[in-house]
DNA sequence: ATGTATGCAAACCATTTGCAATGAC
DNA sequence: GTCATTGCAAATGGTTTGCATACAT
């Protein structure tokens, strides 16, 4: 009934599936990793899916989380995004897959959306040898705060310091 | 006449004011570092650039080239993208405009191409509380060499050395 | 003359790795 | 019991920074 619940349902069958075939072991830490990230909706980082294990009083290393979020990526489950300006998101593939991206240069903000009215005309987008699972579609621009706040770019001529997180 | 010429002069003329704007100085550093960029048809990186340099005996320290190319990047004259898997590429913004990727997941290999078609449909497109400059569309899937290649699984299990670069 | 840009080397920081100890099978 | 996985700490590598020197203005 709950279509969330489901879903949730098959990505950890996909997950003990993909251990198994791999012959890879079900430990402790790769379930709490993976039932945080299961629970997503918005995209996240990895540092933060080991603080909030760690605010949930289990203890897991930084190396761990990296590995378990190679397996991740690997079986399909998250998809990473570097962003022009160093950032490193990550998101739940099933979120991700046909999103629409606004980044502002000025201001290196991202908004994102997801624009049902795309997947037609992808769906008959030809690429020649290539079989495509999933699209994005970034728009790099100037966003409405920095359109009508001239000063942003003075202010941002030693900018190096800000961008970063 | 020859457009790439007219293109060239336009892009040194906007680096010019952009650096008169700001009072920043017109070294020999940057001017050569902006010749060897001007020139790129293709997507490059900050380490090529400090190497033909180099080669043609014209010393740049790495730190210098990662200055000019924040300025380049502020003057909107090149465009940075870090791919998922870690790559960093630098690319001119006139090439890169309006450009569709082809990203496989698998061998991690990205393929470009400019499709005009996609012009008319994105200057329509609406961008709530955005003004888009460009765009690029990112397809993420199997490439056909992957999709006859059913070992490349089982190779990649281990795959974070083969990955980078 | 003045103060910005450069080069160098050291610092930084996210990510990776090596290895001994742990625990899944 | 065996061998993959973990945690820790050390290593790595791309990028940034601090400072003395060089040079554009």
């Amino acid at each position: 009934m709950n279509s969330l619940h489901t879903e949730k349902d098959a990505l950890k069958k996909a997950f003990s599936e993909y251990l198994k075939n791999r012959k890879l072991r079900h430990t402790a830490e790769r379930d709490a990793i993976f039932k945080n990230v299961a629970l997503k909706k918005e995209p996240f980082t990895l540092d933060s899916v080991h603080q909030q294990l760690e605010d949930e009083n289990f203890h897991v290393s930084r190396a761990s989380v990296y590995n378990t979020m190679e397996l991740l990526l690997d079986a399909k489950i998250v998809v990473r995004r570097r962003f022009e300006n160093g950032v490193v998101q990550y998101e739940l593939r099933s979120a991700a897959e046909e999103q629409v991206y606004l980044i502002c240069t000025e201001c290196n903000k991202v908004r994102k959306f997801r624009d049902e009215s795309l997947d037609e005309f992808f769906k008959r987008y030809k690429t020649p040898k290539f079989y495509p699972e999933y699209f994005s579609l970034y728009f790099y621009g100037i966003c409405s705060r920095c359109k009508y706040c001239v000063n942003n770019k003075d202010i941002k001529s030693k900018k190096k310091t800000i961008d970063k997180k």
